[in-house]
DNA sequence: CATGAATGAGAATTCATTCAT
DNA sequence: AATGAATGAATTCTCATTCAT
């Protein structure tokens, strides 16, 4: 009766004893691999994008093997679906965290701005993903029953301010909660995704202006002028 | 089992699904030939990226066989390279036709506004094939002797609008070539690059309020209520 | 890329589709548990023949998970000897019960005729089963003790058929008992098992005519006129 | 500019001298190699069935690379395909070299016997294949444009034996076609198929009279006992 | 008795690229 | 100048099976 497949007969034995020990796995602790290897398919998703992305080298860097992303995750899409899913967690984590100081609206609106800032500075991970799916024509954002009903802490918040500062009459009263939102996220996103190709349009004497912490100011300048009531 | 006899009249190879189907292909006229590969070749880039692309679209779509994108490109990282080299010198093309209206900076920024941003529409392609140069670290871009040596149009024609407003004490003196073009590109693009996610952000019942022309508005608003001096 | 932080709130792993859903499982009844297995395993094998079949269909069909086939049968191999010894098992069962009418050959051999035609007719998944056997050579049935030592009711029955005809002089005394047992096997089991295939080759106008019933009458023609003495 | 994939980088020196050499394939003689493939193929499938086969198998036996059965066949199912149509062929061909003796029903019809029942012997591997397409249920026989269109030799030419057996008054007048067909078929093809089953079933003492001689003359008589007008 | 976790070894197929004329 | 034939090296995924409690 021979096995149909070679039983796997485990050589215990190395060839050389000078090869390369293989490293000690996390072994039956389930969370913390499914949680490496997602940690390690964010790094390589995020940096090579879909296509790209090599199973092999995640299954490398989370110290364990392929099959094991196939026995938590299925395939590779069902892996980078998980991926979306889970920077987009942390993201709305954070939020979550934001509370804008009270009653007072232009400073709620520039913490708001200097908090989508940094998340975007800290998370170029995040960004890239986003780009990512984005030439994938949100293929897997649009399977994700996940990402699709949570809503994002965000909007309600600049709401919020924009409601109170036109209370006040600081803000110009037709102010846009989504066109505020994509103002912000339009020029704080770009000024990363975009880092590798816009200097090459620049006028060049005047490139090493554009520092990050410029940049935060020349938004805030342009969101403000706009939004102010004069 | 015994083999059956040679079947004794085969005449031509059976299912050929590697080797592709022959197609009646422009023979002759190499120019043609590059042209079409290329073309077919932005499409499969600008859809796919650069590992997602696939030699086999490309040369199917061009009407020819893999061989001959060797032939005169090299390998794929020479097909790309010469992809982006072509939507960039395009996009250069389309900037040199640009000429603002004489002695009208606010005019001359309205159009100048509007004429990125319908490159940017027309354009969905050059939209993803910078994208994809982003998500590779501008690894191509940086190689392109040729990318790097051009300068844009558009800078000199912001900076001459910028200064001529700001003679007229129309525009604020303070306003920076590099900070409003950036704000223009950061706006336009990421309308159309971002597309497929941020839907998902914003607040439900004003998505509609974000067509594309209303968001163009916007656009100008946010920059006039930035440049004009009050 | 930095590593996001360990995603603070997972509770539960996430996709899990190696690891099967977890399906309510007949508990603490492990003749149940068997038998579920051996039904599943019969149709899985049946359909997809051994080296198609798949663990982890069967375990699914049978409601319970991949380890317990192993857990009650040690491997694939010995659960498709199961499976065979199941169905042949049964076929014998069958062959038991039946009982010819006393002292009429004729109608005895008619209704044995009757009797394995619609063990045919009934058990498709029987004659797939044995089909995948022969195409295996035979091995697992040559390995199977227990298939090899019961001897089939039916030829005893033939046997004795034949014996009262031809004392009778009503059959051909040089009547065999393997012959006709293997013309009515072949006859009725071919009908069925190439049933896909001979389709093909026929007379396309006449193949209406070649209904199940008309098979039967036309199997008992035959085998009359080649028995009765003229 | 790495290339994405390593290129080839033959390596021309062997590690070991003792190192088999590999064996010289047949170079630039596709239709060779596309026959050697098919045979192989042939050899595979009919052993193994369609999920047993191996690719590897296939391409060693075929002394080539796995590579080019995709390269001259697309994929497992497609070279399956060509294989089940190429055993077909040949059927088909042999069928049109089988010419029955002018006017003499009789005779033609006892050698059309001969000549079906030494296809099957000849033939094992179209036994088994046919076989294994009645077990994927004529999947790719349904698929075949090739196989579905043409029509069998034999069919016509048994028509007109027994028309001409009518119409002499030595064959009934009601003897069908298909009828006909089907039992020789049947009884020669469950023969060789069912070789490894049957012989549990038979009466042990009286298994050796079933030789492949015996058999054959035994399906002469069965059916000229049911043609031969009495 | 039962089962969740883990896994080695294949297996089909893809992909860019070079060989050879 | 052009192209048909050939191909090495991955790459994703599958499959039966064992480990470990």
């Amino acid at each position: 009766m021979k096995p149909t497949r070679k039983s796997p007969a485990r050589k215990k034995t190395p060839v050389k004893s000078g090869a390369p020990e293989r490293p000690k796995r996390v072994r039956r602790n389930p969370e913390r691999l499914i949680a490496a290897i997602l940690n390690a398919a964010i790094e390589e998703f995020s940096n090579h994008g879909f296509s790209g992305a090599r199973i092999d080298r995640i299954s490398k860097r989370a110290n364990t093997v392929d099959r094991m992303l196939y026995y938590y995750f299925g395939n590779k899409e069902r892996l980078y679906e998980a991926v979306l899913e889970e920077v987009y967690r942390n993201l709305i984590e954070e939020q979550r965290q934001f509370v804008p100081p009270e009653g007072d609206p232009v400073n709620g609106m520039d913490e708001l701005i200097t908090h989508m800032w940094e998340h975007y500075m800290n998370h170029p991970e995040f960004i890239r993903l986003v780009m990512s799916e984005n030439l994938l024509y949100g293929r897997y954002i649009r399977q994700s029953e996940h990402i699709k009903q949570v809503s994002f802490p965000l909007v309600r918040i600049i709401d919020e301010i924009l409601k109170s500062g036109k209370k006040k009459n600081i803000f110009r009263p037709d102010a846009d909660t989504n066109f505020i939102l994509m103002t912000i996220m339009s020029m704080g996103f770009f000024y990363v995704s975009n880092q590798y190709t816009y200097t090459y349009w620049l006028s060049k004497e005047l490139t090493p202006n554009l520092r990050s912490d410029a940049w935060l100011g020349h938004m805030k300048t342009v969101i403000f002028d706009h939004l102010m009531v004069r």
